[in-house]
DNA sequence: ACTCATAATTTGAACGATCAAACTTTGCAG
DNA sequence: CTGCAAAGTTTGATCGTTCAAATTATGAGT
C-alpha cells in the first residue's frame, strides 16, 4: 500500500507551499481564489486527507468527545441511551468532532477512565449520562477543570446555579403532568401512578407531575400510586395491586415503558385489556406492543449538549469559564405519543 | 491549568534521557532495574501520561477501532449490538485500543465514512456488524487493504474461503436446532416455526435449524411454519394463523425475541398461556416477560473479533496477509436459556 | 512612477513522542 | 590489565501538521 499523501505532496502538485495548503483547509478566506482552486484540485487528485494525529498534536486539541457506554441493564429503556448516542455521534461528526467510547464499572472507575483519556490528550470533553444526587463525577470534573456536559440535571443542588455545570435534561414532571391531564381530559377520574422507589432525581420528579395534574383538576390521588423497582415484574405486581384494591384506577401512568409493559400484561390478565396505560421513553417495545408513551426529544438533547460544549456553531470546545452570559443549561419538554393497544388491534385484525 | 508533563519533564526529574523514559514505557526489559524504578517514580510523581496523538503520529498507528452505530430499528433486539459494543469496548481497552463510533445512512455511506476515517489515519481497523449476502462493504475493504473483521458470516460466498475476510459469527442454525430438539425431547410433536422472509442470511440459516431437528426426529413440519417481517405484530399474526389452523402446533420456535413476544401475546389472547415459545437473542425484554430464548455469547464474539484483528495477545492490528495458517474465522455456539412465562408467574404470585 | 498599507504566500520552528544509530558502561575471558 | 562483546543509555532525525514571523505581490492614492 502506498503511503498516504501529505501536505507536502499536495503543495508540490499545486505549486505552492505547505502552509498555503494548510490555509486552504483551515482558513480558505485568506487564500486567493485562483490558488485555492488549484490547491483543491490537487487535493482531489491525490485524495489527500489531513493526518488527524498530526493535526491534533500541533493544535493541542483532540476534537474528540468521550462518553461512557453503560452496561445493558434491566433493559427495555436501554434504547434511550442508544438513540441519544446515535444522535450525538451523527451531530458531532457534522461538527467535525469524533465520539470515543469507554466503559466503567462504577462512578469511581468512570472518573479513573476519564482521567486516563484526559491525561493522554485523547479527549477534549466528556458527556455524562444518568446524573444522580450529588454526583461525584460532576464534582470531580469541575474541580479538575475538565470540560463536560451532562444529559441529566444536577439533582439535589440548585439546578441552575453553577455555570461550570452545563447540562441538558428533559422535563419529566411536565411530561407526566401532560399525560395525566390528557387522561383526565378524556373524562377519566381515577388516574393511578406507578413510579420508582423514592430517591432517584428523575423518579421523584416524574411523580410530582402526576401530583400536579391531579391537584390542578381537584382530584384525590390517595391509594392510587405505587413505588416499585424498574422491572416488568414490578410493574405487573403494582398494577395488579392497584386493580384489585377497593378504589380501582381507570387509567395508569407509569414512570417507564418497562413498568408500563408489566402493567399492560397484568391488566390483560385481569381482563382489563381496555385500560389506558401511558409509559415513559417511547421505546421500540412500547411501539411494538401498542403502548402510549412519553417521548423524549433525544435529538434535541444531543443538539443541546453540543451547543453547550461547542457554542452555537463552533467546532472546538469552550472552557466552562468563558460563557457569555448565556444560560448553561436546557430543559426540554417531552411529548405524549398516543397508541392503541396491540391487544385490541389483534382482536380487530382477527375479525377481518 | 498547568501544561501536561512530557517525556522531557520526566527525564529531567529522573536524571535520564527522553529515550530511556520511552523505553521504560515501551520495552521495560531493556532498561536496568535501578533506572527503571527511578523513572517510574518520576512518572508517578508528575502524573505523566504519554500524549496519545504524538505517539500515534510517530508510530503511524492509531490504536483505534472504528465501528458503526446502527440506528435504533424495530428495536427489541437492539440490545444485542449494544451488548456486543459494550463487550468490544471493554476488551479493546484492556488491550490498549480505543473504540471510535461513527454513523451512516447506507452501506455506501458507511464505506464513505470508513474511507474518511482511514484516510485521516484515525482508525486502524474496522468492525462491521450485520453482514448481508454479497456485502459491498466487505468487498470494498478487501480491495482497499483496510484491516477489518465482521460480526456475521460472508453469506453467499463460500464461508471459509477467503482468509482476507476475518469473521466471527454465532451458529444460529445449531441454536434453533437445539431449541427445537429440546421441545421434542419434552414429548411435543408439532413444533411450529416463525421466521423471517427468505433472503436474509441469518434468517435462512435459523430456519434450517428447525428443519434439521424435525427431520432428525422423523417429524413432518408441513404447514407449521410462517415467514414474516421482524415485528411484534408480524409475530402475533403468524402465531394466530398457526394456532387457529387445522394442524395446530403445540410449541413455537421463533427467529427473534420480537417475533416471540408477538407470538406470546397472540397465544395468551387465544387462551394458550401455557404454549411453550422460544425466542432468539435473549434480550432484556425476553427476560422481563419470561420468554425462553437462544442466547448469543456476545462477549466471546468480541473476544474473537479482537483475536482475529490483533492476534492472541498483541495490541496492534495484523494485516490480513500475514496470517499464520490460523483459521480466520470463528463460529460460536449459542445456548438455550429456559424460562417460564411471566403470565404464569403472575397467576402464581396472585395465588399467594 | 513611487509610496505604503494590505493581501497573499513562504519559511523556520514547534507540538511530543519513537526510531535508528551512536555512544558509554559493564563484565568476562585470556 | 587488555580486548571485546553485550548491555545500557543518549543523541539526532522524523512523523505531518499548524503557528508565528518574515517575505513578496498587489493595488490605491498621489
Amino acid at each position: 500500500m502506498a503511503q498516504l499523501p501529505t501536505v507536502d505532496d499536495v503543495a508540490r502538485v499545486a505549486n505552492v507551499s505547505r502552509q498555503t495548503v494548510s490555509n486552504v483547509l483551515n482558513s480558505p478566506a485568506i487564500v486567493k481564489e485562483a490558488t485555492r482552486i488549484r490547491v483543491q484540485d490537487a487535493i482531489q487528485q491525490l485524495g489527500y486527507r489531513p493526518h488527524a494525529s498530526a493535526r491534533r498534536l500541533r493544535t493541542q486539541r483532540s476534537s474528540t468527545i468521550g462518553i461512557r457506554l453503560e452496561p445493558v441493564r434491566n433493559g427495555i429503556s436501554g434504547s434511550v441511551l442508544d438513540t441519544f448516542l446515535h444522535a450525538l455521534t451523527e451531530q458531532a461528526t457534522a461538527r467535525g468532532m469524533r465520539v470515543l467510547l469507554f466503559t466503567a464499572d462504577s462512578p469511581e472507575d468512570e472518573i479513573e477512565q476519564i482521567r486516563r483519556l484526559r491525561d493522554g490528550a485523547d479527549v477534549d470533553a466528556f458527556v455524562l449520562t444518568s446524573t444522580a444526587y450529588a454526583d461525584p463525577r460532576v464534582q470531580w470534573l469541575i474541580e479538575n477543570g475538565v470540560p463536560f456536559a451532562t444529559f441529566g440535571r444536577p439533582w439535589g443542588v440548585d439546578d441552575t446555579a453553577d455555570p461550570r455545570h452545563r447540562w441538558v435534561d428533559v422535563d419529566g414532571r411536565a411530561g407526566v403532568r401532560e399525560a395525566t391531564a390528557h387522561l383526565i381530559g378524556t373524562g377519566l377520574g381515577r388516574i393511578g401512578y406507578i413510579g420508582w422507589l423514592a430517591g432517584s432525581g428523575a423518579g421523584d420528579d416524574r411523580r410530582r407531575g402526576w401530583v400536579d395534574a391531579l391537584s390542578a383538576a381537584g382530584f384525590d390521588g390517595s391509594g392510587l400510586d405505587m413505588a416499585v423497582d424498574d422491572t416488568v415484574t414490578g410493574g405487573s405486581l403494582a398494577a395488579e395491586t392497584l386493580l384489585t384494591a377497593s378504589r380501582r384506577p381507570d387509567a395508569l401512568v407509569c414512570a417507564s415503558d418497562t413498568l408500563a409493559l408489566g402493567a399492560r400484561l397484568a391488566a390483560s390478565t385481569l381482563g382489563r385489556e381496555d385500560l389506558p396505560i401511558i409509559g415513559f421513553d417511547n421505546t421500540p417495545v412500547a411501539a411494538a406492543v401498542g403502548l402510549s408513551s412519553i417521548h423524549q426529544p433525544l435529538e434535541d438533547v444531543a443538539t443541546g449538549v453540543l451547543e453547550l460544549l461547542l457554542g452555537q456553531s463552533g467546532s472546538s470546545v469552550l472552557s466552562a469559564e468563558d460563557n457569555n452570559e448565556e444560560p448553561t443549561y436546557r430543559l426540554l419538554v417531552p411529548r405524549l405519543v398516543e397508541r392503541r393497544s396491540n391487544h385490541l388491534q389483534l382482536g380487530e385484525t382477527t375479525g377481518l
